[in-house]
DNA sequence: TTACAATAAAGAAAATTTTCTTTAAATAAT
DNA sequence: ATTATTTAAAGAAAATTTTCTTTATTGTAA
């Protein structure tokens, strides 16, 4: 591997600040489409909400430096956050489970924008094997065995029922896969090597209900 | 309003704990399923991979007690933290955008669990309207001023695309809206008395590619 | 040029969250 | 009963993240 990078990015970047950068992003897209060249890290934190030097801070990540009384380069700082994100690399992925959620998953257009490729769904039910949803084949689950062999997929989307979450995530470790996106509430257990990003809605819930509930006190 | 709770709990808890609990919740579940009365702190924690004190200082926001050498009530557990975090009650809210996403939620039905009901949808694509997707109606999106008049509705899910977010978030407000669950990766700006909990699923892409990339160094 | 204002950068401080330590309570075994 | 062990609770310490200060740089305008 060992890529060249552009700029001189932070090895280490705070999770709290990898969160923030693609909102970053698509604000910084706006605005350039707006024909913003330059922005400060100032006016960025007064439309997102964040404390200027926040804003410094989690931007500098990426290596770029602004130019005092100048700001940030738009198209630069767009480029370099991609960058660093990986958005403008190709991400092979594949999805399984093809249900509500990973329907929406796999007919969500934005995903290109994350650099994000799902090349095929795998499911078990008969009839949703062989529909197509976004341009992606709903293939036999069976399949991903054999497919995993020739492409060389470091991602798995999981959007399968909680109940089977655990023993699919097995397989797809088994076929390669390196990190898995887990949209169930279920906690997979897979070896420490394997990347397993957990994405729980209900967390939310967890917040806005708490905050909402707090607030009529 | 002032209901009655049946435990002493935190007033403030903190966000990482909060979004920690709809996992216990998950987990203890489970372990009700199998017969487990009581569970330990450390038992949890090994579980889903988290430090014991931790768990324990989290399960404390809830005001339950638990007792040395036998651990927790399941039981008792779960209630407190269904009650903590509002997931006993019935939380009505309305979404706009049933569209991939939308449709999604609609049709979830774990939504029971965190006693969120969608009582309608709205949308402004005449092919939509009409439909019903996991018993929840679509309606046109105009009738949304109509119905918040005779409903007391305070939670909108906001699934609408990106450049529209911000005119429905505020189109929900004065219909009596208070908290919005927005899903789109607009940042909508609203006074500062509405609660926004922004559900933003490429930060996760952003984590995970980027833990991907760190590891293949 | 030269002073002035805006801003990024770097470092310090504060706040928050997590982890570690100690203490006390409750059960089980002797 | 008594002792030993497990465990929750409470507090202290450490780590992390955010906010505040200071400094230095750059461009603008007098
Ligand atoms: N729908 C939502 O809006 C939503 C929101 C948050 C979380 N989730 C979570 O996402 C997951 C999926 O939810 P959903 O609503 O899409 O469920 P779903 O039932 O609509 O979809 C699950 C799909 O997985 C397939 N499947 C079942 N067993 C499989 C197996 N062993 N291998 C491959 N495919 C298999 C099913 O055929 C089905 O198509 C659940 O864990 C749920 O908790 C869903
Ligand atoms: N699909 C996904 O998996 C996914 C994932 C993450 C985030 N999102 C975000 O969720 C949002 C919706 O995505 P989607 O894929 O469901 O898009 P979509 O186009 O499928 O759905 C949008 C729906 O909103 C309706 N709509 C448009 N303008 C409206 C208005 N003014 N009032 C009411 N309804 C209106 C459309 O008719 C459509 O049905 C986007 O912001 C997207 O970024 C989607």
């Amino acid at each position: 591997m060992n890529e060249k990078r552009k700029y001189k990015t932070k090895s280490h970047a705070p999770e709290p600040t990898l969160k923030r950068l693609p909102g970053y992003l698509y604000f910084l897209e706006q605005v350039k489409e707006e024909g913003v060249l330059n922005i400060s890290a100032p006016t960025i934190g007064k439309e997102l909400d964040l404390d200027p030097t926040q804003v410094v801070k989690d931007l500098a990540v990426t290596g770029v430096k602004g130019k005092p009384r100048v700001g940030y380069n738009t198209y630069e700082l767009i480029h370099a956050l991609e960058d660093f994100l990986g958005f403008n690399k190709v991400n092979e992925a594949f999805l399984v489970g093809a249900g509500n959620l990973g329907s929406a998953l796999m007919a969500y257009q934005e995903h290109q924008s994350l650099g994000l490729k799902i090349l095929a769904a795998f499911d078990v039910d008969e009839a949703k094997i062989g529909q197509t949803i976004g341009g992606i084949h709903i293939l036999e689950y069976n399949k991903l065995f054999h497919l995993s062999g020739r492409l060389n997929v470091k991602i798995g989307i999981l959007t399968t029922p909680n109940h089977v979450a655990q023993e699919v995530a097995e397989d797809l470790v088994n076929c390669g896969i390196k990190a898995i996106w887990n949209f169930t509430s279920a906690k997979i257990n897979l070896p420490k090597e394997i990347i397993v990003q957990n994405t729980s809605m209900s967390s939310y819930a967890a917040v806005l209900l708490r905050r909402l509930n707090d607030a009529s006190l």
